[in-house]
DNA sequence: CTGAAAGCGCTTACAG
DNA sequence: CTGAAAGCGCTTACAG
């Protein structure tokens, strides 16, 4: 036989149809045991797989899931939001266990997300992944909406789009940090990390730290709050800000790990002593996080179930199946960087 | 309009035939520009996108790449070699600018590689990242090359199989780290990092230690080697090893810089100052290696530029165009752990 | 349970 | 330069 074997082939020496070969190695119950036997048997000898362009186009379903990363505008080149990558691992490993496979891509935020995955039949549905500016992705996920591409995102839930998205406890975790740096005695908080509406996440977390800074009689105090994006270029200069209000500081709260390495680095520099004369949290858990010195203490999201989870709910999704939002717990990981045991 | 608008839509509000839709979108010099541009304009009205699936059939050819990922036996489910990761990056944008999708995939070594991708038509090629144990991985890579499978791989070229690798110069890279040490002074060398034929790359950075320390008149001690595979507890356990044969030690050569951490926490543990009382130095330049402390020194493979030629070179290979292995240079990344500025 | 036939939406000889 | 037709390799009604 010359190229690849096609289920004529196995038919012929099967001496079937077509047709039954297709249903035969599909278990299709339409198939009496014996025959689909016999048939399974020809197909592994002849090393046959099911052309994948022609099943896909006959059936208009591609079983294949489109993985799209946004890249925060700032990042250099080569560099993806390492908590994104932790998260690429369980996707990619749930999708081979529901049988599916997974297309890559990293999107500018003018492109077409649904006429290049969805229109084009490459993929059933998008998983999207970071966004750089909150405000022109909304206009995107409304574009995706329109045209009824089923697409599942992490991030923070919004009232204004109907949409599957899972995300973490964000205003939670701001709080749960705050709370255990107040009660081992931390009194002058600072906070770094942009608090707007183009970042609703940090928001939040910024919200849930105010939280327990009010429940606790103290008071936030916006000079404190210095904006970084998601570097670490950006929270060593934001920190170099926040110095110079020189107002006292016991604490630093820090939007992401990513930040806080510029945090720490900051604070070297100048002098202050981490966790003796200022303690320093991060948010994220990034593998980064256990090798800074000291050690940084942290929020973990749990990038592992929230692969898989955005995989299942978007097969879901697909299937047609009603899905709702998830919001995992964070959960406080106590390392060196904030002074404390536990 | 029902569905999604296909060529024959085009062609019906165009007023010509299926076919000359098809050349017009694909910019087939056999249509009038004024033909061409008339087809392009309704094709973009209808936010027209080519069906994948169909064009791939029927071309016989995806301009899709697969990008499988083996794990090292040891790591543990959700992590990834960072080094591939730092790959990523540069293999997905490398994709999109030549036109290709790319998918990802993690693959257990008893898989079929060819008939999962290649013979299913889902990729016109393979990029290989690692692969656990190099005995068994060249099994399959002969099992690719019989099936004439497209394929490119990071990693030690091999006179034995005709594939095209790309790969750093890693016995240059062990020989130019430890000529720094030497010429800084260092005289009692270890090295940690498996040296067997499962590790051929690991082997390959022994062996230019080695020559490094003969050129000095150093005498390289087997009994200062001892075997990790590339995570941190193996550095760690490998480190407690070298030090328990109580040798005098000023300086250790590893194999990776996530072997490096452990080496790094286990000296701390010990009591033992890098760098004044012994110099340690990594491979590979991953991102954690800028936050150790101290920071490592590092021989620095430059992994954009391979993601780069990975899918360049594939997709020459593909195109039916000759293609020769890559031999990168590796860059000295002096940092603090080698006691030494530049 | 099985087979003959249609058709998914393209690309590409072939003919003009 | 354009069109009519074949066909890529499947899945799935439809008929028996």
């Amino acid at each position: 036989m010359k190229g690849k074997a096609t289920s004529f082939d196995i038919a012929y020496r099967a001496g079937v149809s077509q047709s039954t070969v297709s249903r035969a190695l599909r278990n299709s119950p339409l198939v009496s045991e014996k025959t689909r036997e016999k048939i399974q048997q020809i197909a592994k000898e002849l090393n046959y797989t099911v052309d994948k362009n022609a099943s896909s186009l006959r059936s208009q379903t591609s079983t294949t899931l489109a993985l799209l990363l946004f890249e925060d505008p700032t990042s250099d080149d080569s560099l993806v939001n390492p908590f994104f990558l932790s998260m690429l691992g369980s996707i990619t490993r749930e999708c081979g266990k529901l049988g599916y496979d997974l297309l890559v891509s990293f999107q500018e935020l003018d492109a077409d997300w649904h006429s290049v995955f969805k229109d084009s039949n490459k993929a059933d549905g998008l998983i999207l992944l970071g966004y750089g500016d909150y405000l022109d992705y909304e206009a995107k996920l409304r574009e995706l909406v329109k045209h009824s591409t089923p697409f599942v995102r992490w991030g923070a839930a919004t009232k204004s789009i109907d949409t599957c998205s899972i995300g973490c406890d964000n205003f939670h975790g701001g709080w749960q940090i705050t709370e255990h740096l107040i009660k081992h005695g931390r009194k002058q908080f600072g906070f770094i990390g942009a608090v707007h509406d183009g970042a609703p996440e940090f928001r939040a977390r910024y919200e849930g730290h105010c939280e327990a800074l009010t429940r606790a009689g103290l008071e936030a105090n916006a000079q404190l709050q210095k904006n970084a994006v998601n570097t670490e270029e950006d929270g060593f200069n934001a920190t170099l800000q926040l110095l110079a209000e020189n107002q006292p500081l016991d604490a630093i709260v820090v939007a992401s790990d990513l930040i806080a390495t510029g945090v720490l680095k900051a604070l070297e520099q100048k002098g202050i002593k981490v966790p003796e004369q200022c303690a320093v949290v991060g948010f994220d858990d990034v593998p980064i996080a256990r090798y800074t010195k000291p050690a940084l203490t942290t929020c973990r999201q749990d990038s592992t179930a929230a692969g898989v989870m955005l995989v299942d709910k978007l097969v879901q999704l697909i299937k047609g199946e009603p899905v709702t939002d998830a919001f995992m717990k964070t959960k406080l990981i106590v390392r060196e960087s904030c002074g404390t045991q536990q």
